[in-house]
DNA sequence: ACCGTATATACGTTCTTATGTATATTAGAT
DNA sequence: ATCTAATATACATAAGAACGTATATACGGT
């Protein structure tokens, strides 16, 4: 959870990721799209490559990058964690309707 | 979201976050079960409480920190993005799986 | 074999951020 | 009013990370 938090709390490496979400790309299209060194993008890559975040095909000299989904459900499944602590903090009504819905 | 995920990016203030989701606490409480030193806690907190991740109450001369529901919320609406994403981008079985049943 | 394109890495520099130590603030108790 | 407990802040230092510039690597085309 950790790495994948420290990956994404960069505001370069999120522009990164949110424009991977609409598709996979070639490090090329990140740097023109984004406006960023070519360094500056393989850099990020690596870290998120690292993080477990994205992965890499190889097409010629090229290479494709695309998210990966695994962190992504870990993190939902993460954030589940707190939701429940939550609901389980049932207040009055709510906690005489979970009561009546019992038995059924 | 990037506020959110800066604050959470750091394994002290991470841990932080995991204890109050047990509940609400003191910050001498914090201070000993995670054993860390008084101005260390102090100073994350502050962030977390800037980030909007937590806020306090006053007890006295002693401050009770609890989560706030907020930023786990968009989190998790931000995930929602990715994950709908991934629903959206069929591979070639899926398509023609989802094709076959068009019309029924 | 050579050249150009695409991407990765190395190195130095700067900036940010976490930590420790010391001190300020605030509130309750005596 | 003074003392103590609880928390916050200031300042200096150190460690980590991002950026730019230069260079290395890998691959296709000619």
């Amino acid at each position: 959870m950790l790495t994948t938090l420290n990956a994404l709390a960069e505001p370069t490496r999120l522009r990164i990721v949110e424009l991977l979400q609409s598709g996979p790309r070639f490090v090329g299209e990140i740097e023109k799209l984004l406006v960023l060194s070519q360094p500056q993008v393989s850099k990020h890559l690596r870290v998120l490559r690292e993080a477990g975040l994205v992965e890499s095909t190889v097409d010629a000299q090229r290479r494709l990058y695309e998210l990966r989904r695994q962190p992504f459900q870990e993190m939902a499944a993460w954030l589940e964690g707190y939701r429940r602590s939550w609901e389980g903090h049932l207040d009055a009504l709510e906690a005489h309707l979970e009561q009546i819905g019992e038995d059924h």
